[in-house]
RNA sequence: GCCGAAGUAGCACAGUUGGUAGUGCAACUGAUUUGUAAUCAGUAGGUCGCCAGUUCGAGUCCGGCCUUCGGCACCA
């Protein structure tokens, strides 16, 4: 006799010894059972043909839960695989995890797939699962599965099972001719997948390392339903629509040719927005006694030698050379900051000493990272060197993570995600100096409550991070604000202080950004209001319109006044009737549309209209004035 | 850097098997003087990313390069 317990503390019990996962949910319902993708036994995720035989607690998984969307993918990426092996038996499989919305799968395939490959392929997913095929589950020894896979010419699973632990029990799945190594749970048939969708080609190197070889790695997506699928197309289309690239160029913010790749052409209105970034995070710098510096774009290549980074980031800087001197165009501020530290004596009462720059940086990233003004080749850092005490550590590191917060909370920003990078395998310093440097860093994020991810070897070569991680339109990832602990440079270039007790020691150096780089900040500004600004961070705040050539003279002159209070306006004279440059300017998306006709021109009053079309009436100059610098 | 795709008028795009390039919007000219998301008519605009090659003839085919896009690797 068995005894299931259900998720709710309902207990079930069978006669027979053992009861599949799928028989239980049968007992339950015959709806149940035919939505049984898989399930959960004692905590642990199963198939659903898995045999329970002892007293067990059993949670049915379907379409509804997390595991089961999981399960659909992953068995859909399987259905992948098998699909393309039927079309191009050369083709060897490697791996095929579930991503966010999807999975892909690594071939290696020499010949190399083209994107009607891809149609093909996705046709011939859905002939497999119209022919409702079973998915089996078996086991294999380690060894036995290594010569199974290596007689069938796949190499690359073989490769794969060989770093398995070798006592290991393997499960294998199998539907129709195709057998793959898996963990596991699928869902029990290919008919169970009915909503996927084949997304992009590309490359991605085996076991992730840019020495192997090159595999074709095919995303797709899948869901519940077609429903569900559109849907997520949908929504992809819509979130397209917030490229900062495609708004840039709508709204004439700035633009890139081919003249300067990764660098960028501010236009007077992305300038706007860019100074306003800049003018914020000076009054940062000012308000948090932190001392703005200006230091040189090329500086002697020795001094790169001596900080270390010629040796490790040579390659990706620009030189230049004249009157027989070698120089590097400045990658980084912090070697330079440095040399203003070493003028003059310091002593530990100057300490904390803090150094502020809205340097710009030249590196020659590789070509294939570029990617709008988020990752560039010349961007300016709101960069800043705190150099302290190792017992100021704490208190700075603690002061500088509330800062941030409070940045990014006024740009908009709540939800960001923060992550630790410890020690690389290529450092500098003793792993003693790690130690030390990392524990800080925890310490002070766990003091604050703080949620962290780890990144473990994702580190500076000379010291840990922590990073401050927005999302672009796409979900894509982006480090903004950084800090990082560093023990070594201080040392390498000379930086001293005299302690208490007259001796000379050397100081801890803080790297820290609060926004990073301005250019991918803007672009994460632009992606996240989509163009729509605060009327505080709008380039452009209000445009004046006027009905007829009548109130041109009045126009002009509230575009006047409205300047003379710092507002950022516009009037728009031209002949068009009023609908036309309504039309026109609401798609600029701009904050506030002044309109003036004859009745206003008679009052001296202007006409409001809000982004988004809500009459605010009419009012005067200064009340208006007034009503936008409340939102500032 | 690697894999794949793309580059045609200011912008968004079309261009069958090779036969000297089109559409919409914008621009310009004229008419219209307009009350909250497109007034009408006309005109002009292109070394088809760059360089070579095949061909009587190349936007189209072949090769090289540049740039951009999607990934991978990288990111001081």
């Amino acid at each position: 006799m068995l005894i299931i317990t259900l998720p709710d503390g309902t207990e079930k019990s069978f006669d027979q010894q053992t009861i599949s996962v799928f028989d239980v949910a049968k007992s339950i319902g015959s709806g149940l059972a035919k939505a049984t993708i898989a399930g959960k036994v004692n905590g642990e995720l199963v198939d659903a043909s898995f045999l329970i035989e002892s007293n067990s607690i059993l949670s049915i998984i379907t379409d509804k839960d997390k595991e089961g969307i999981e399960t659909i993918r992953h068995s859909t990426a399987h259905l992948l695989a098998q699909a393309t092996q039927m079309l191009y038996p050369d083709a060897q499989v490697t791996i095929g995890p579930v991503i966010d919305n999807g999975f892909f799968y690594d071939f290696a395939y020499k010949d190399g797939f083209l994107e009607d490959d891809l149609v093909k392929i996705e046709k011939n997913m859905n002939k497999l699962v119209k022919q409702n095929l079973k998915i089996e589950r078996s086991e294999m020894s380690r060894d036995e599965a290594i010569k199974f896979f290596k007689d069938k010419g796949e190499y690359y699973k073989a490769e794969i099972i060989e770093s398995i632990p070798a006592k290991q029990v393997l499960s294998l799945y199998q539907q129709g001719d195709f057998i793959d190594l898996c963990r596991g749970p699928h869902v029990p048939s290919t008919a169970k997948l009915k909503a996927f969708k084949l997304t992009k080609l590309a490359g991605a190197y085996w076991r992730g390392d840019s020495n192997n070889e090159m595999l074709q790695r095919v995303y797709g997506t899948a869901w519940r339903n077609k429903e569900e699928l559109e849907g997520y197309l949908y929504r992809l289309e819509e979130a397209e629509k917030r490229d900062h690239r495609k708004i840039g160029k709508t709204q004439d913010l700035f633009h890139m040719q081919e003249e300067a790749p990764g660098m960028v052409f501010w236009h007077e209105k992305g300038w706007t927005l860019y100074q306003i970034v800049e003018q914020t995070m000076r009054s940062v710098f000012r308000n948090n006694d932190y001392k703005e510096v200006h230091t040189p774009q090329l500086i002697d290549k020795s001094l790169w030698e001596k900080s270390g980074h010629w040796d490790k980031f040579g390659d990706a800087m620009f030189t230049t050379s004249s009157d027989n001197r070698d120089y590097a165009v400045k990658p980084m501020n912090c070697p330079a900051h440095i040399q203003i530290y070493n003028q003059g004596l310091k002593s530990y009462r100057d300490l904390p000493l803090r150094l502020a720059e809205f340097g710009s940086c030249h590196r020659n990233e590789p070509s294939g990272t570029l990617h709008g003004i988020m990752r560039v080749r010349n961007f300016v850092q709101d960069d800043g060197h705190i150099f302290c005490s190792s017992k100021q550590i704490q208190s700075e590191v603690s002061k500088f993570i509330d800062l941030t917060f409070e940045v990014y909370k006024h740009f908009g920003f709540e939800n960001v995600d923060i992550k630790l990078s410890t020690r690389p395998e290529k450092r500098v310093g003793l792993d003693e100096v790690w130690d030390r440097a990392e524990a800080a860093l925890v310490e002070a994020l766990n003091a604050k409550g703080i949620v962290w991810e780890l990144q473990k070897g994702e580190g500076a070569f000379y010291g840990p991070k922590i990073e401050f991680v927005l999302k672009d339109c796409l979900d894509r990832q982006w480090q903004c604000g950084t800090l990082q602990v560093d023990f070594s440079m201080p040392q390498r270039l000379g930086a001293q202080f005299i302690a208490e007790d007259n001796s000379k020691q050397t100081p801890v150096m803080l790297h820290r950004a609060i926004v990073g780089s301005l250019e991918r900040f803007v672009g994460i500004l632009i992606e996240h209001y989509e163009g729509a600004f605060p009327s505080w961070l709008a380039p452009i705040q209000a445009v004046i319109l006027n009905i007829s050539e009548k109130q041109a003279d009045f126009a002009l002159i509230i575009e006047k006044k409205l300047k003379k209070q710092g507002l950022r306006v516009i009037s728009d004279l031209r002949n068009e009737k009023i609908g036309f440059k309504i039309r026109e300017h609401s798609m600029q998306r701009f904050p506030y549309l002044l309109v003036v006709g004859d009745r206003e021109m008679k009052n001296k009053e202007i006409s409001i209209r809000k982004r988004g079309g809500e009459d605010l009436g009419s009012m005067s100059i200064n009340e208006f004035v007034e009503l936008i610098k409340e939102e500032q």
